[in-house]
DNA sequence: TTGGCATTAATTGCATGCAGAGCACGAAAA
DNA sequence: TTTTCGTGCTCTGCATGCAATTAATGCCAA
């Protein structure tokens, strides 16, 4: 016959998914596929409201359509990507009262953890937290607005994680995803900036303090005021669509 | 050729799926193959612990197994099945101290839905309350249990909504069903139910007054009696194994 | 021109086939 | 007897093929 055997099963190159090859215990491919859509949608690589048409993604990604159809039925669930039946699925868009919706969500969940965190949090985790804070506040003074950002994300995780409550953390992080997508829309408002880094300030204060109303009224509070700037920062950039 | 031509395709007659059928707007495959899977697993129809195997899964449903893989990933994200690389899926348990994490989480996001419930609560939603709290009442005098869980249930969810806050409502939805398993495995505590009903009462004149602070309060509190007596009534149902 | 209908092209939804991972069972070695 | 390795089987993971639904286009009639 032909002594050639084209394989039929899985081919020998994949083309996007490599990269993360090296790190874990082997995730599938799907759930692959599922992180690297996550982050081409948060960063905006796949713009909100777009048609996301299986053959040309499953392309992108060097996968086949079946995993990466579970792929964006998980990202579904998220709230990342609309489903719609028998029509192609689109990056969701976030409507400004969906944004406000989101962070009462984030603030609602947050104040709870960080009431079971002012409980439960551990010595070595305060300690972690106080060198997080002394680190923002070092990006903050030397205005390395994306460190920052990406710390503060740290010490939220953080006090969530500290909370021990596993169905709380993963409602978290799910939120999570959809608010940074707001966040990455934004405009810096640098104005806010100081004020942040205060109230975190406040609840570390808090929680060292071990007291759960104050925590949770703090970071409730916090993440509130982060939501109201946001969205300012929203209709900012709507309103001067050229500033991309 | 053969002119029998056996259709590869979609075959003419499921078998456990067709009662969804007259319902709403055609739902996939995959989403009724959800629906089920979750009645079965909550009502424990499959038990906790059980391996979940693709193959007797997707005959028992009358569907392939596309269809039921893509469904069994929907659960595991909302933490009724766990999966493992490679291994046959299973249906999650639920140690003692994950039913106490659970209705931690519930808890602290019925406070978050009552508290903005109490001030976008709308005059019919009111009245619905009213009336579903009526009921429930004459279930409780007549002794009707079930009745009374199905009512309770739509009262918990009929708060959340009129919160009227979208992720609030699913991140609920997605721990409900794992606390109904719980809830179906204890015994019934008769002792708990008088109370039960009267802080119902508490919570929806707290609604009525527009007082966010004390429905909150009184909803958490409600939830967290709530899965106290629960564990209680669990560890007398892990206790005494025969009373099935 | 415009409205309605048939036809076609594009795309999802589902079924199935193939390859490999994991487990069980049993034989051989210690 | 216990341990280790090998062999076979079962099951998952992924790729692909077929049918059905939908949107797009062109055609005909008003």
């Amino acid at each position: 016959m032909d002594p050639v055997r084209r394989p039929r099963g899985r081919p020998r190159k994949p083309v996007l998914l490599e990269p993360a090859a090296g790190l874990g215990p082997r995730l599938g491919l799907h759930d692959q596929a599922a992180q690297r859509l996550r982050a081409l949608i948060v960063e905006g690589t796949l713009p909100a409201g777009g048609a996301l048409v299986e053959t040309e993604l499953s392309a992108a990604l060097g996968i086949s359509r079946t995993p990466l159809r579970e792929a964006l039925k998980l990202l579904a669930v998220e709230g990342l990507v609309e489903l719609r039946p028998n029509r192609s699925p689109r990056v969701a868009e976030l409507r400004r009262d969906a944004v406000s919706a989101l962070f009462e969500a984030i603030a609602t969940i947050e104040r709870g953890a960080a009431e079971l965190a002012a409980l439960r949090i551990t010595a070595a985790e305060l300690e972690r937290l106080r060198q997080l804070q002394a680190e923002m506040e070092a990006h903050h003074a030397a205005g390395d607005l994306s460190s920052y950002f990406a710390l503060n994300q740290q010490i939220h995780a953080l006090i969530v994680a500290a909370a021990r409550n596993g169905p709380l953390r993963e409602a978290h992080e799910a939120l999570h995803a959809r608010a940074e997508i707001a966040r990455r829309r934004a405009l810096d408002s640098r104005a806010r900036w100081d004020e942040s880094v205060a109230e975190h300030r406040a609840i570390l204060a808090a929680l060292e303090a071990r007291d759960p109303a104050s925590a949770g009224r703090l970071l409730a509070d916090h993440v509130g005021h982060t939501g109201t700037a946001l969205l300012a920062g929203l209709a900012e950039a709507d309103a001067e669509p050229d500033a991309a």
